[in-house]
DNA sequence: TTGTAAGCGTTATCAA
DNA sequence: TTGATAACGCTTACAA
């Protein structure tokens, strides 16, 4: 790899010169410019990023690090692609680091990004509020993606979710639901408690009483989606309608009204937070909420790059709304 | 953060100590690195990536680079977790580039990956040959993933494509298929030609001809699935049985068949390569080869390494073992 | 407008 | 066993 003295010397002018072409172009004499240029192209130098960023306050050679769960929940997947687009368009390399919400892979990452000298971290708010103090002291740009955090004063990108579960259990009560069973995570994470809000919402709305035994949570995932499912459906008066907080929720839901032989929505309605690429392919294709994951991305990068830009500007929040989407899966409804 | 050099006034040694402390315990007297270490603790020291890897040849602050064409298709978010499980055991980071297999994004991320001297790179093949061959000059090691390419001289690690098509296809056949249909990628790419002959050898073993008209190839994405599905839907002799040759044309597949009210597998059997978590949610459950996805990324990691640690050993070609995974889409099978 | 030189935080070489 | 110091490739005062 060339450097910049290599350069130097082809063009026969002193590095900073070079150095001063590639930065502050204007600053540099045109008949010099063109020879300095001349000599990039014809060494196909590249400024070496990693002694860019060993200088403090550099402004170039941007790397972010982005703190996701899981890269195999698509959700995440989707967030990521937003986010990559918009540091490609910038010129911006990405660190990926997949921690599975371990405080081990969290503390290791963060301090990765550290060493790294990242110029900014996109994340959502880590439950342990200790390694949340760490990662408000990580000395970067920060911004918080899909769970809203009390304390305003950082980024925060998330959608309506309150909004979201409310539109989908209002869909199923009109559909003439009445015992909903609503299968989520853990009401400590923002996103849980505010889909519970939103469910009990509508409940409310309609004047249905709340009857918590329909209510289960446990942790995100497939397998606890099928157990809690398993649950309600023994229950002696089961639910006639089921609501899935989230896309592994959901296959464990799917799952389990699948192993007792129920159809969807004669024998129950199914309905899930999160849309995926196959919902529609179900038969009956799967009624959802939509959340505009790529969208989240998009803008968690873009207020990160403002955030470098403009260190003291106020901390935005961005709630980015749900879409509802009606497929078949909810039936005509009826009242058990 | 802290600096070395705050740690060696701290322990009131020079830096170079401090240093071999860290890179060479043994080297240094017990008592010493003892005052040494108690610094470091004290200071919550970490030693800075960036500056290490400004030196050459150094085999700390390891940086990997993952090209991938696109981080939503669940295959790649599988490979992308295994490569990033066994970074994440040895410390390193890595930095996540999707490339869309566009030639804009490959030259970017390969320049980005040189400039940040990063240790490897994990990446499929490209199909531009100028851009391969600029991969090859890349001057850091290279492991290639999901295709093979006919230089043996990069590590390499492939599933049998030939093996799981034709093992699918062979049990369409002994269902009394005869009339298979397939929706491929573009047979210029290693693995959709792979699956292709694994198609046409499954039916030559049978003494079934060869019937071209069976055979559509386009992108491999959902939407040419759909429309390549449609044209043979269309035929007069249709096929009784359809064979989607990965994950994004499965979905199109799956969506032309339903959107042609077609009752699988009733009407029509339909496989795909490529296993999906919502595969048995289908109605019936979707029959698949499942490729070890996952390990593909962690066996191409450990490749990566091991070629770090040994420059001079000999290319490896890992070949994995696909899974036919069978539930209920192919039916009894019928001629038709 | 250009060049010299200091500095970023490490590691490695060489002397002591 | 330890410490000075050069080097990695760049940016930026500061001087010319």
């Amino acid at each position: 790899m060339a450097t910049l003295e290599d350069v130097a010397r082809q063009a026969g002018v002193s590095v900073s010169t070079v150095s001063r072409t590639i930065n502050r172009p204007d600053m540099v004499n045109a008949d010099t410019r063109t020879r300095v240029e001349a000599a990039i192209d014809d060494l196909e130098y590249r400024p070496n990023r990693v002694a860019r960023r060993l200088r403090r306050l550099d402004g170039r050679a941007h790397m972010l690090g982005l703190l996701i769960p899981d890269i195999q929940n698509p959700f995440y997947s989707d967030v990521v692609r937003g986010v990559e687009d918009v540091a490609y368009a910038r010129d911006a390399a990405v660190i990926l680091c997949n921690t599975d919400e371990t405080s081990d892979r969290e503390q290791f990452y963060v301090d990765v990004l550290k060493a790294e000298s990242a110029d900014g971290v996109i994340l959502p708010p880590i439950a342990r509020s200790d390694l949340n103090l760490d990662i408000k002291n990580i000395g970067m740009p920060l911004v918080f993606f899909d769970r809203r955090i009390s304390d305003a004063s950082v980024d925060t990108v998330v959608v309506d979710n309150e909004r979201g579960a409310r539109d989908i259990v209002n869909h199923l009560i009109e559909l003439g639901h009445r015992r909903i069973g609503l299968i989520n995570g853990p009401e400590t994470i923002a996103t849980s408690a505010e889909r519970a809000a939103g469910y009990r919402r509508a409940l409310h709305d309609h004047g249905i009483p709340f009857d918590d035994e329909l209510v289960r949570e446990g942790r995100p995932t497939r397998d606890a989606g099928k157990a809690l499912t398993d649950e309600l459906l023994r229950l002696d008066h089961a639910p006639s309608a089921l609501f899935a907080a989230n896309n592994q929720l959901a296959l464990g839901v799917l799952e389990s009204v699948r192993e007792h032989d129920l159809r969807v929505p004669e024998d129950i309605a199914v309905v899930t937070f999160d849309d995926a690429p196959w919902a529609k392919l179900l038969d009956p294709p799967l009624t959802t909420v939509r959340q505009p994951s790529y969208e989240m991305g998009r803008r968690a990068a873009e207020l990160l790059f403002d955030r470098i830009a403009s260190p003291d500007r106020a901390a935005a929040l961005i709630v980015l709304q749900p879409e509802l989407v009606v497929r078949a899966s909810c039936g005509s409804g009826m009242d058990t």
